[in-house]
RNA sequence: GCGCCCGUAGCUCAGCUGGAUAGAGCAACAGCCUUCUAAGCUGUGGGUCGAACGUUCGAAUCGUUCCGGGCGUACCA
């Protein structure tokens, strides 16, 4: 249910009665309290194309809308705003409706259940997850339910950058710490994994598998730990990810997946078929420049070996053609500039660019005592999920990353969400939640026959509703939220629910306060009143979910 | 040099894609618990939206040029 769109609608109707013109009035919340609940600047727009003074028109409308049963209150203010209050009757219905089918009406067909493929955390096998990944993670978790809301068919991906010298270079260094373990000396190279957990995983694979490895050729060990290596810090992320409670539907290998099947160099194939390649300096490149980028591209090294670019665009390919019509990737903040090239790259191959889209979701700062904190792989000093997870909760985290838009730098206060978490945005809302739950209890205490006549009514109309000021405003808040929804899902940005929730929160917690629900002594004021709060809690249950964060029924 | 992101209250950030007198939280100050959970509510103070031009009825939002911060600019992945 779109509240906006069926007063849009509505007016919309009126308009091309009037003026023979179709077009869709624009519906904002008004910020001006005092003139209305909501405004449109429909006659600003039809200015232009009647040649008309937009308070002539914004007149002739509002003779209509001022008969209309679902508006009050309405009036014109320069330089030819329309401004309404949706009336009492209108808004009780609407929230009644809403109340009665809520399962159906949150639900919105846009997607038409295309499939939609959102790849998104897809870290190098060679380490534990960092912040920067518990943020993608959350982001993309959220993003996947909001698409899924809007009716698409959504598949969650993690892709394993498990092809090339980075995990070579891993491999080697955990070979040569398990080596170490069995007493050899080793000078371990400087540009190796210094990490402490590098030796973690050495540990674990001499608890598994004893000395089976130690007497093998240094060709048969590296081959040996190529495997063990990546499976071991496989094994950590996905149990990291899962405490974190984000659950991936595929895991893409780079190498089993593209590699091994041939897929890279089919696309190699392709290109040079298509006329799209050049060499320079013995290296095949991508001949990108025509196609407006800056430079050609390598996508097959002098020593014969394929780039990551060329995987990529194999990798981007192969979703196309798994039948994926809408590719949404969310890559770290070092890859803004590869977003251009792959582009171009999908564009040359004649692939649906326009259906491509890439996020950057930002650095996270971390200030510890007010200083920023550079985080750093070779030196170590990296903050993982784990460690995450270990000081701070999950919903607080989560909350806090799903706060911002995803493509600002985030300052993430470690002291400030340690200490101060009970003053966290997310217990506020979640607080709200959990007053609600605690009347229905006390309800049930102490009034067990109203509690299950409340259970089994069914609501025919709220016309008791929209009495108080703060009431009413609950009301406002609860019947935009699919707005909300589609919002937040069409332009990708889950923070905009996070910012609804707060401002339903926020609407409650006065509304709370101001009336005393289980005191009305008015039997059907106050069934009406208690439908109005279990409407707000299944509202702060769904978005919450959409959040992946928890609604505790007691605090 | 070129490219991407950011610059809004003391701090951290919103701002519905061009609308009205720019909003929250934290911090500060003053009130509200014998009444459904005070992790709450009510009120006060705080701003040349980095700067300047431009586009038009109208700009924090769009364009150009600067200034400042971050990141990238590999035959690494």
């Amino acid at each position: 249910m779109l509240f906006k769109e069926i007063i849009s609608e509505k007016i919309s109707a009126i308009i091309n009665d009037l003026f023979s013109i179709d077009v869709s009035a624009h519906i904002e919340q008004s910020k001006l309290e005092k003139v209305g609940d909501f405004s449109t600047n429909i006659a600003m727009i039809l200015a232009g194309k009647l040649k008309t003074k937009p308070l002539d028109i914004a007149n002739k409308i509002i003779e209509r809308l001022e008969n209309a049963d679902f508006l009050e209150n309405v009036n014109v203010t320069n330089p030819g705003f329309i401004n309404f209050h949706v009336s009492k009757k209108f808004l009780n219905e609407t929230l009644c409706k809403f109340y009665n089918n809520f399962e159906q009406l949150i639900k919105i067909n846009i997607g038409e259940n295309k499939k939609y493929n959102i790849e998104f955390v897809s870290a190098n096998p060679t380490g534990p997850l960092n912040v920067v990944n518990a943020r993608a993670a959350s982001t993309g978790a959220a993003l996947a339910n909001l698409l899924k809301r809007i009716g698409y068919d959504v598949t969650k991906e993690f892709y394993i950058n498990d092809a090339g010298n980075q995990i070579e270079i891993f491999a080697n260094s955990v070979r040569l710490r398990y080596l170490e373990l069995f007493g050899e000396k080793i000078d371990f190279p400087p540009d190796h994994y210094q990490g402490e957990y590098v030796i973690e995983i050495a540990k674990e694979i001499k608890k598994r598998r004893a000395d089976k490895y130690i007497n093998l050729s240094e060709t048969e060990q590296r081959a040996a730990f190529k495997d063990l290596a990546k499976n071991i810090v496989l094994e950590w992320q996905k149990s990291s990810l899962k405490d974190y409670g984000v659950e991936f539907d595929v895991w893409y290998s780079e190498y089993d997946n593209l590699h091994q099947t041939g897929k890279v160099m089919q696309t190699l194939e392709y290109l040079k078929n298509n006329n799209l390649t050049i060499e320079e300096d013995g290296a095949i490149c991508l001949n990108s420049k025509k196609s407006g980028d800056d430079k050609n591209r390598a996508l097959l090294k002098s020593n014969g070996i394929p780039t990551y670019f060329l995987a990529d665009l194999a990798y981007h390919r192969d979703k196309f053609e798994r039948g994926f019509e809408y590719i949404l990737d969310l890559w770290g903040p070092d890859h803004h500039g590869h977003i251009k090239r792959t582009e171009i790259g999908l564009k040359m191959m004649n692939l649906n660019v326009n259906n491509f889209k890439v996020m950057i979701i930002q650095q996270v700062n971390f200030i510890d005592n007010g200083e920023h904190l550079k985080m750093s792989k070779r030196k170590g000093q990296i903050i993982t999920l784990n460690e995450l997870m270990a000081d701070i909760p999950n919903d607080v985290s989560k909350f806090f990353f799903l706060m911002r838009n995803s493509d600002s730098h985030l300052d993430f206060d470690i002291q400030l969400a340690k200490t101060e978490s009970q003053e966290n945005p997310v217990y506020y809302v979640q607080y709200a939640n959990a007053r609600i739950k605690s009347i229905f209890r006390k309800l049930e205490e102490e009034d067990a026959r109203l509690f299950q006549t409340f259970k089994s009514y069914k609501f025919d109309n709220l016309d008791k509703l929209s009495a108080d000021e703060s009431e009413r405003e609950l009301m406002k808040i609860i019947v935009i939220y699919t707005d909300e929804i589609k919002g937040a899902a069409l332009n990708l940005q889950p923070h905009r629910i996070t910012n609804y929730l707060r401002k339903l929160a926020a609407a409650f917690h006065s509304y709370y306060n101001k009336i005393s629900i289980l005191s009305e002594n008015d039997e059907q004021t106050k069934l009406q009143r208690l439908a109005l709060i279990d409407c707000a809690s299944k509202v702060f249950v769904d978005a919450l979910k959409i959040l992946n964060i928890s609604a505790p029924e007691k605090m």
